[in-house]
DNA sequence: TATATTTAGTGTCACTGGGACATTTAATTA
DNA sequence: TAATTAAATGTCCCAGTGACACTAAATATA
């Protein structure tokens, strides 16, 4: 549950001078997502200052001109200082811009989505920021509330990504360096929230010529299966053929 | 040929003075897409100011926080004033933003892409435009040099239409109210650079369901063709099933 | 040691969508 | 009246994939 007070935010904002500037501000959200617990997950801060104090939002900030070449440096640099992750799956998603999703006035916000594996990470919160934490991701929806427009974002991207995993092989990204068909084919699963048929499944993953065997085998309890691993200077991004019917209208367009 | 001053525009930036502003500028550009003559067009106008003074660019500007109320708005406002379309097919293509893209400093421009049927068109400059043309692209190309990265933007977003337009009906907004077959299937071709089965392509079309008979016919030379429309309250966007293979690397990411 | 269990991985059939291409249809024009 | 041309349909075949049965290889247990 977050605490935000909504008395000490009108004083915040009663003090806020909103005409000193004549551009929107703007602002990077990235929504990071992990697969954690055989779930989705998305990494969310919570906030240290008004508005939205103590709510719990996506990781960004504010465009600094003086630090960043471009916006997706200003993405790789508030996801770096949360996660210690440096080269994450990163894609822009889309860009909100409106009078009303920031109290303060005008804003715009790039959104991008990364996909990391969740081995190997330390979070940090890090200034700006009370606490750091990953929150399961279930229809697209967190049980805390969110800052802004964060939660109508989060359900628009967590949509893009299903759609998207319907026809590429981003899910990839979300796993350790080797892996099984089997770890790659329940993560699959678990985003689309319906079961695949493993045959059809290998047939299209392999057949797409992106993974390569390590050599290495799982030896878990039962029968050994291959661990595979991403081919070098593969495309971050390519296309697995359809699985199942794609829906008709399709995610992610800004109409 | 666009005959830019470099000179005045040195002079220019000389006195713009940068450091005023700690927000990146915010701007809008759309490429506006029409088919004419059998080829795919963009429409230009040239610029009445510096930097690029003279140069062709895409049509936008910035975001006006006081008359704007979302960036969409932003990019409507701008391509009716220059087309008077009032509804166009409206997408959000991608961000730029990066220190070098416009010489006075750190900039952020929404890139927008719009469909509009050529017909019922009367273009105007306007204020802050010279002239206003429609150029053909070719290759992602036009022939006119343009200003600040507006080719490379132009470049993208044309691999995107046409990677678009092997799975979705899109080029239905390039087309009158009402259309034969044949024409659509024509427009199909030009922006893909390839003929397609026509057979097939009626199949795909008409099994999509988002097409009506007008009851109306086309009375050329030959035989006459049924005259369809787009369905009522259609989905803005939807697919139409692949278009032969689809290529294995998408467009329209950003890595 | 033998058998059950479980997950990995394969074989194969039938269905579907779409490319290829031949055929028919309906108008105009010579 | 026949030729011409584009519109529209008929049909075959093939690739990709869902469905599902089957084999394989390890551990667990009797």
């Amino acid at each position: 549950m977050s605490s935000r007070n909504k008395e000490a935010e009108a004083a915040f904002l009663e003090a806020y001078d909103a005409s000193a500037f004549e551009r929107p501000s703007t602002a990077v959200d990235t929504v990071i997502f992990t697969v954690l617990h055989d779930a989705l997950h998305v990494l969310l801060v919570q906030r240290a200052e008004h508005p939205y104090k103590d709510c719990w939002s996506l990781v960004g900030g504010y465009v600094d001109i003086h630090r960043d070449r471009t916006l997706k440096e200003t993405a790789k640099r508030k996801l770096e200082e949360k996660t210690g992750v440096k080269t994450p799956y990163l894609e822009q998603f889309e860009t909100i811009g409106n009078k009303e999703r920031d109290p303060r006035g005008w804003s715009i916000t790039t959104v991008y989505f990364a996909l990391i594996p969740s081995q190997d990470i330390t979070l940090r919160s890090g200034k700006g920021a009370v606490d750091i934490k990953w929150l399961k991701v279930e229809g697209g929806q967190v049980t805390e509330e969110l800052a802004f427009d964060h939660a109508e974002i989060l359900q628009r991207c967590t949509e893009r990504l299903r759609n998207k995993v319907l026809y590429t092989s981003l899910p990839v990204y979300l796993m350790p360096k080797l892996f099984t068909l089997g770890e790659l084919q329940k993560v699959y699963e678990l985003i689309l929230g319906s079961p695949i048929e493993h045959k059809s499944f290998r047939r299209r993953m392999l057949g797409a010529e992106i993974l390569e065997e390590s050599g290495e085998m799982s030896y878990s309890s039962k029968r050994p299966a291959i661990l595979y691993q991403l081919k070098k200077s593969q495309d971050p991004y390519f296309f697995v053929r359809n699985l199942e019917a794609a829906g008709k209208s399709a995610a992610g367009v800004d109409v």
